[in-house]
DNA sequence: TTTGAATATGAAAATGATTGTCATTTCCAT
DNA sequence: ATGGAAATGACAATCATTTTCATATTCAAA
């Protein structure tokens, strides 16, 4: 068992929400899966080994790992929410692909310091932010010529 | 006549689009409006001057507005999709009250070099970012009490 | 171990933002 | 004025997600 999972359990318990069957095992296949993760897709996976859970119940667990913070949503530009796993990763941002749609991830200390000068002199306190940068990844270059 | 529609009729003949009335119509409002406008508000905002205008017609053209750099989608946690001008704005991001949900728009060319930097390591070609910074405003503080 | 209040489930229905369809209209170059 | 092709609008369709509700499950207390 993952520590995200105790997490998960620990949230649930402290808010009177039962920990589930159904719950745990979405929780598992979510954290099992890489990358970015849409509800569905989640869905799929948890029903090829355990076909009873419902589609409605995966969407409304992963509603709650959001809210558990162990899942982030993400969206480039798709119309499909998607999920990361956010509970022991440091944050980060998107360089996405308009190419191919892949995406890669980095961290910047930098915008820390341009998020303080921003909100500072506007007398807004800055709780996260979220940078995506879209341009070409190197694989489209090349099939481009360049 | 703004300039923005001009270059939007410019857009429309180069592709061999007709001009319509319906388009005219849509694309005035458009830039009358401010802010972040969803396709729904727009059609409203519409409909009340010209009731014979239909919905699928309003979507249609958002759709041609932001293919012709008139309109930029910002879609920060709401459901619906959002624009704002684009044509004859400089770039700028986006500060986002988690609490009372509005927006202040701030330009910073640092992100750029940030963007350089991160970039450039990776053998990514930038076009364009899209920087959100969540956070409480002013007012959100004061109501609690800061 | 049993009980029961409250939460959760899942199948089906509903929602709603958006897009597709198609008969008809309109645009615009000739 | 003509006619080919784009556009319209009302309605239908789509699809990701949420709601409904009868039933099942959890778990703390007895």
């Amino acid at each position: 068992m993952e520590f995200a999972e105790k997490v998960f359990f620990k949230y649930l318990k402290e808010r009177g929400f039962y920990n589930t069957a159904q719950r745990r095992l979405v929780v598992q296949e979510f954290l099992r899966l890489e990358g970015h993760v849409c509800a569905d897709e989640l869905y799929r996976a948890v029903k090829k080994k355990h076909p009873r859970v419902g589609q409605t119940t995966v969407f409304r667990t992963v509603k709650l790992l959001k809210e558990a913070k162990l899942a982030a949503e993400v969206n480039f530009t798709g119309k499909r929410r998607r999920f990361e796993h956010e509970w022991g990763h440091r944050h980060h941002d998107h360089l996405i692909c308009v190419g191919c749609g892949r995406t890669i991830e980095f961290a910047n200390k930098q915008i820390e310091k341009i998020q303080q000068q921003v909100t500072g002199s506007m007398n807004f306190q800055p709780l996260h932010h979220r940078l995506e940068i879209f341009g070409h990844c190197l694989k489209c270059r090349k099939e481009k010529g360049e």
